[in-house]
DNA sequence: GAAGTAATAT
DNA sequence: AATATTACTT
């Protein structure tokens, strides 16, 4: 054991005084190394051979804190058992060698990094940075005895800062220190659980911080009804706070706020490390210093950052209600009438532009255009597939049941529970799941009637019911080939069909049938002309006249 | 010029 | 990933 606790506190320029082992076959190279690396104040042990090496760092009494080790053909064997042997200490490979295999093991062998020769003052100054690393990430309570001093001086280097009040942009340094919990590298050395440093970039001391991230909300309000409505350059309200609580009291319906959030760059925080071998010149310096705050709604709206820095573009963030009184807009126009310009006069929302709604309507629209013909692909399985159409009915797309007055829930409860983006585990956002699309239902569903003023769209907008709950009706096959067939042999499509609605459900299918010229229902499929035509073809009607046969079968 | 769309940028 | 922007067309 080199380092005592007197050692640490004579500890001061911190890099000084490690001690590296360096082992280089060519001794000339191993002589300028050295001379560089004293220069920098290390302490440098030189070994040519790879025995003498291996039993100096198995006498640990002498306390190496860093190994510099040269690989190459002829002695790659001893080197890796050296490795293994050194695990406790972070291992440099140099090497002339391009031998990615090689490099490999290496660095499987818990090597820290693999450099290729000559190394660079930088390379050489900064290989403290591996001993630092090691020294915290060495996976919990075996820290070596060696790079134990090492954490407590750098622990008390940190802790000096912090009471001193030298809280500048250096003490980032522990935050980056800190290993990220999310970081799960499987490297094959057991011990080393977090990536190391790469000595190449990072100058001592030298932290870029990433000052950029002074993400204020800006609540944009401007006027809705005046003018222009697509001020691409809106006045930043800075009265937001004054707006809401003035809303409250408000008897009308005020108009809402949307909450504009600047857009702060997104710094990935990512590091791949499927490299590692090549890790000549990895940056690991990557700033993640702006750690997105999470939005602050409520009305920061002071410009902390720049006079003009509101004029950045700003975004239109979706809140799940803002996004709810947009379809209820497109739902009252109808979706063929929904244009940005009346959604937007419906919306009532300050400081949202018609292009804000356009992007959405878009959107929206290419949402409904991707899922929906999915959906209909789900509910017009092919004859015969019949495992696969109990799978689906396992998932019925029913419309929200307009039949039952009684049941008219409020939209609120009609919309299932939204959790901002990012809030689902599994990605599933607002957009929804084919099955669960949290906006598929119709804001004013209540307004819809079966058969009247519903617009055609509407029949390619299923509406789920609320996640869990047993759907009011069983699966709309009816009209699937043998529609007729399921239904008068009442054949159970799903465990739900024991339903109260089932007579609903004749009865409109029944009327569906009867009154073929009627719109169908909300959730009913008309029938594909191969599925009718094959329904003719099966009770002997096999020629169709042209004219019915080009057109549409309703 | 509004609207729709696709591609691209942020 | 979500939204904005742009270019192009209708």
């Amino acid at each position: 054991m080199v380092c005592t606790a007197d050692d640490l506190l004579g500890w001061k320029d911190f890099p000084k005084g490690l001690k590296v082992l360096l082992l280089d076959r060519d001794h000339d190279s191993a002589m300028k190394m050295r001379s560089k690396l004293e220069g920098m104040d290390y302490i440098v042990s030189t070994f040519c051979d790879e025995n003498e090496a291996l039993s100096a760092i198995s006498n640990k009494s002498r306390g190496y804190h860093v190994a510099i080790i040269e690989v190459s053909t002829q002695n790659n064997g001893e080197v890796f058992k050296l490795l293994e042997t050194a695990k406790d200490m972070p291992t440099i490979m140099i090497s002339n060698l391009h031998c990615l295999s090689t490099m490999m093991k290496c660095i499987a062998l818990g090597a820290v990094e693999f450099l290729q020769k000559p190394l660079s003052d930088d390379k050489l100054r900064n290989i403290w940075q591996h001993v630092v690393h090691k020294a915290f990430n060495a996976g919990g309570e075996d820290v070596s005895k060696s790079l134990k001093p090492v954490k407590d001086s750098v622990i008390s280097m940190l802790q000096l800062q912090l009471e001193k009040g030298v809280i500048d942009k250096q003490v980032c340094v522990k935050e980056e220190l800190r290993p990220e919990q999310e970081n799960n590298h499987d490297q094959l050395s057991g011990s080393d659980k977090y990536p190391a440093p790469s000595t190449p970039q990072l100058k001592q001391g030298e932290r870029s911080l990433d000052d950029r991230d002074c993400h204020d909300q800006t609540n944009f309000s401007a006027e809705p009804e005046s003018g222009d409505h697509d001020g691409e350059c809106k006045s930043v309200d800075t009265t937001a706070g004054n707006s809401i609580s003035e809303s409250t009291t408000r008897s009308s319906p005020p108009p809402v706020e949307a909450v504009i959030k600047e857009e702060h760059e997104s710094t990935y925080g990512g590091r791949n490390q499927k490299n590692a071998a090549s890790s000549e010149d990895k940056d690991h310096t990557s700033n993640t210093t702006s750690n997105a705050v999470e939005p602050n709604r409520v009305s920061s709206r002071h410009d902390s950052c720049g006079t003009k820095a509101s004029k950045k573009k700003s975004k239109v963030d979706w809140t799940p209600e803002l996004h709810k009184k947009f379809v209820q807009a497109v739902e009252q126009l109808g979706v063929d009438q929904a244009i940005p310009s009346r959604i937007l006069e419906l919306m009532k929302v300050e400081g949202l532009t018609r292009h804000n709604v356009a992007s959405h309507l878009q959107k929206y629209r290419m949402h409904r255009r991707h899922i929906l013909p999915k959906e209909d692909e789900r509910k017009w399985p092919r004859l015969g597939d019949s495992a696969q159409r109990n799978h689906y009915a396992q998932k019925p797309v029913m419309a929200y049941p307009p039949y039952h007055p009684s049941q008219t829930l409020p939209a609120g409860q009609i919309y299932p529970a939204w959790v901002p983006p990012g809030s689902y585990p599994n990605g599933v956002h607002m957009w929804g799941s084919p099955y669960y699309p949290g906006w598929q239902l119709p804001a004013e569903s209540w307004q819809w009637r079966p058969y009247s003023g519903m617009h055609a769209d509407t029949w390619g907008c299923p509406v789920m019911p609320p996640p869990g709950s047993c759907p009011p009706f069983p699966r709309n096959d009816f009209f699937h080939s043998t529609r007729e067939n399921q239904y008068r042999s009442n054949v159970p499509l799903n465990s739900c069909d024991l339903n109260p609605a089932e007579e609903v459900i004749d009865k409109v299918v029944r009327e569906a049938i009867s009154k073929p010229w009627l719109p169908l229902p909300l959730g009913l499929k008309p029938p594909s002309t191969e599925s009718v035509l094959n329904e003719l073809s099966k009770q002997g009607i096999s020629t169709i006249p042209s004219h019915i046969k080009g057109s549409d079968i309703r």
